[in-house]
DNA sequence: ATTTCTAACTGACACGTGTTAGTAAGCGTC
DNA sequence: GACGCTTACTAACACGTGTCAGTTAGAAAT
């Protein structure tokens, strides 16, 4: 790129007036003390020469960036779960309607969490959506209690936190009233993460409320911990079904997972829906063309991003958002992948 | 952020030394010229001061923003197929090793176009890699003439792209002569997208080339145009075994629409392998835990994107990359999902 | 004619950094 | 002691923009 760049002061020489009113002319739109001819000339001026103001510049002078940064905790996450990646289109769509940028960075649990501080600090960024935050995360508690521009897809469970969640258990709920209703007595689970995850914990807690409504109970020795990809809800659903055969349907941490069950349950010639129940996890575009088609329950994960996104423009502007916590609630989708208990 | 920011100024004042000074000792990593006891009272005090330089002036004054753009070009491919987010996995994590940033912008297919400038022009950032660029696009054409440092994962078959492609042809040979091995005469084949996509038409070449080779064809109405998504899948599966139901095996554009295919494969009653065989594409991580395990082709988004970033920093230091158009080569993975015909 | 007022524009500063030309000090050399 | 040379540092400029306080010109009022 040989080309010179343009700046303010070419365009107020072709136009033949300040650069101070160049400057007017094209950040204060409605002031009316520019003339009309004026303004018509610099405008004129700035089309013809093609003029775009430098972002750093413009950055430097006013503080802000225009840029927001989006965390993603765990990215290999992304690598194997296509839920992190409807929250990030989410994320960026919003944000394009928005004018602002979305500058977007992997934070490694084992890495030194400095990635907070290298955006912040240098004022890349105005404000910050992280994706799947860690309850451990100090760097991340700070910025909380700094008052920081920046909003949850997931929760600390901070007092000041902003944060957009799933409200899961009633969806839960439905899912076990069906389940049971099918006749099913004997349910177990594959989590995506370990239990000391704040969204495990508490869907595994829905869970085994909804079943204690009904007199069951989900036993220890029928819950299998996966990560997210298809390959460990493989192995947990083998591991399940032979330590437990007796159980008749599985409930999965998401519906990447599910695949790996639908998997296992094949490998240990067992038919679903015939001889076992599953349900899902989120809905992914996937999940209506698995064989059988999968019965789950729809988290937007889209949605959420554009909910984010809409909180954090609210505090960069700011305004506290009118709720802190927004919970979404996710819909429960009847499939083909549960059918009734054999007798 | 109530906090005041800590400057250069700051620094030196501490130091007791010139702002200068600082900016000499922060930068010139191994320049001799400042004596060592200066340089460790200079360090000393910007790290009990916290300090980090701002990246606008930075920016401003150096002309680079130690930040490039990834465009996806139609977003809305990123919820459907997973592929294009191992590209942006594999973008990203390079980057960070590289210390650059990551700005994300999706680019819509009937939208104004103007993605590139706004981030060019305002020289946002140093350089840009273009995911799925579309031969028609003006602007883009634009930058590469331009020599703006750009690298393309896919191309526009422009003669000065710098581009990382697959070259799918020696792999869809060995799944060609995998399948005619097997038995199979009358292939089908649905594709990610409309065949003036380039990508969609030299693999559709391949896979023609693949068949002549053994005497056969690929007849014009066994081939389905898809859309990335396995719904797509699903439908041009049923249209195209309605149509041919002679058809025994299908090549899928990728894995996503394979998933969609096995499900309308099933709706009509027939089993994977035995009565259709099936070959996807690009190897994501739920291929082999499909019910059949997926017969497929392996690109590496991940390392693709890899590349990409190693050839971009490359452009960037002003070196010109050894090779401007690096053609990796995938593999074919034999599974459950290709079987011998019937007889 | 002088003052006052308004509309329309401009001069000059600030933002925080990287860098080059330049200075001051120390030291040896003739 | 004048001179040159090296070492270690600093003053000052440049980057391109947004934004006031201030200036000019003309009209209106006194």
């Amino acid at each position: 790129m040989p080309t010179k760049r343009v700046t303010s002061h070419d365009v107020a020489r072709q136009a033949g007036v300040s650069r101070a009113t160049v400057s007017l002319v094209l950040n204060r739109s409605e002031s009316v003390v520019i003339a009309k001819e004026t303004r018509e000339r610099v405008l004129r001026a700035a089309g013809e020469l093609g003029y775009k103001p430098n972002s750093a510049a413009r950055m430097l002078v006013s503080g802000q960036s225009e840029t927001i940064g989006l965390i993603v905790s765990d990215p290999s996450i992304l690598l194997v779960d296509q839920f992190v990646t409807q929250v990030l289109y989410g994320v960026e769509t919003a944000n394009r309607q928005l004018g602002l940028h979305v500058l977007v960075a992997g934070l490694e649990s084992d890495g030194p969490g400095s990635t907070y501080d290298d955006l912040v600090e240098s004022r890349r960024i105005d404000g910050l959506i992280v994706l799947n935050p860690k309850a451990g995360d100090a760097a991340l508690i700070s910025l909380i209690e700094k008052d920081f521009p920046l909003v949850l897809v997931g929760s600390v469970r901070h007092p000041r936190e902003v944060a957009v969640t799933f409200a899961t258990r009633p969806a839960l709920m439905k899912a076990v009233d069906h389940v049971v209703g099918l006749g099913h007595r004997r349910v177990g689970a594959i989590t995506f993460s370990p239990r000391s995850f704040i969204a495990t914990e508490a869907r595994l807690a829905a869970l085994e409320a909804g079943l204690r409504a009904h007199g069951l109970a989900l036993d220890a020795d029928a819950i299998e911990i996966g990560d997210f990809s298809p390959e460990s809800g493989h192995c947990a659903g083998l591991a399940l079904l032979s330590r437990r055969p007796d159980v008749t349907a599985i409930f999965a941490g998401n519906d990447t997972i599910a695949i790996g069950v639908l998997s296992a349950a094949h490998a240990l010639g067992r038919t679903v829906p015939q001889d076992l129940s599953l349900v899902g996890f989120d809905d992914l575009p996937f999940a209506p063309w698995l064989t059988p088609a999968l019965t789950t329950i729809r988290t937007d994960g889209v949605h959420q991003g554009q909910i984010a996104t809409q909180m954090l423009f609210e505090r960069l502007n700011g305004r506290s958002p009118a709720v802190p916590r927004v919970r979404l609630e996710p819909d429960f989708i009847v499939r083909a992948s549960t059918g009734s208990a054999k007798p």
